[in-house]
DNA sequence: TAGATTGTTAATCGATTAACAATC
DNA sequence: TAGATTGTTAATCGATTAACAATC
């Protein structure tokens, strides 16, 4: 199967999963590998990963299993990161300032280029190589610079004030950190970090009662 | 419909969600909240709010709605956020500091008690309230408080070590910021950032080519 | 060739939604 | 009472999985 029709909403996360699954067997040196073995490896089913791979194309050799290189480099392709993304940053707390840091966002040719903050106590500051811009920089910033991606990780209060502003700027994406369901067109994705704490402690209490 | 049976993993999401909207209602002063009302707000379906709400009792009255105070302690009381948690971090890098700093996780009674780092250079520096801990105290640390919950921050190449003494120290939930899947029978949440950033590109380079 | 593993179909499982009787 | 909204059932929709012919 191909392309043509829609790929449902976990795949798209599995892609990203996969990915970087062959990233380290690459790294270990390892050519091929199974369905099997990369579904060990990720906890799922052998057959969900051969579907899955099957909405974009048949990648793999039947009895040998999946050339690591060859499909690391088509899912790189497909996700999107086989080029640079330039990201900014809006609102320098703490959680602006750990994304502006953040390792791992680089190494996935995620580029940080600015962050911006409406205090003004912030602005100046430097935070890894960059420096706190007031937000009033914001639209002659995104002019001067081509932005596909921006971060908000501003108070709950101020974040959809802040989407409207990067809609106008034809921002094309958004990681939102803010605790809140944002109203926007643009495509985002919500990290929603006290949610996770609460679904834990759900967990943990059913697992308590349950005995298991 | 009751408690009886398995919750569907989604409604345990979405309970949190429900909560964070209830607890706004109550500060805008809001009484009482119809499901069609909380489901705009969230951009869902209002039988999916009267659906999930009936895994665990009746709360509404009809003709009426919900009433948002009662159903806010209903909730605190189901999700488990009625009581304080303890957790303590691993990792005080970026991530590891932000989320010791990161105020809403206070609010919602989460109390990070302690934070430890295997880098000898990083104990003793000061994060918010907090002194990082060397890890080779964290044993001791754990016997002399009730530590219920673990946020992992440590590089993706130390997780599943420090997931194993989690387990030895009968740590009962995990929230992971590592960007691996964790082998362990302890409940565990990922946030993994990374993966939030392919998606948004996926879904990027999708709506430019389908043009919209 | 024999053994292994793919790609794909069809069956199953799980989650969402519409619809409506019950009832405030 | 009339109008509104719940709680719940049944229908629909979407995602996962088992199974297997195709083929390396």
């Amino acid at each position: 199967m191909r392309n043509n029709n829609k790929i449902p909403k976990p795949v798209i996360r599995r892609l990203g999963l996969y990915y970087r699954c062959l990233n380290r067997l690459n790294e270990e040196g390892i050519e091929f590998v199974a369905s099997k073995d990369l579904a060990a490896r990720l906890g799922i089913k052998s057959s969900q990963v051969r579907k899955d791979l099957s909405y974009f194309g048949e990648f793999g050799k039947r009895g040998v299993g999946y050339n690591v290189e060859e499909l690391m480099k088509k899912l790189e392709g497909i996700i999107g990161v086989d080029k640079y993304w330039n990201v900014i940053i809006l609102g320098a707390g703490n959680i602006g300032a750990a994304i502006a840091n953040y390792a791992g966002l680089k190494k996935d040719k995620f580029n940080i280029i600015g962050i911006f903050d409406a205090d003004r106590s912030k602005v100046g500051k430097k935070i890894g190589k960059l420096t706190v811009q007031h937000v009033s920089e914001l639209k002659s910033f995104v002019q001067k610079n081509i932005i596909e991606i921006a971060v908000i990780a501003v108070p709950e209060t101020a974040a959809q004030m802040v989407v409207e502003e990067l809609e106008t700027l034809n921002i094309k994406g958004i990681v939102n950190f803010a605790p809140v369901k944002l109203r926007t067109k643009i495509p985002i994705e919500d990290v929603d970090i006290t949610l996770s704490f609460k679904s834990l402690v759900f967990r943990i209490e059913r697992s308590k009662k349950e005995g298991n």
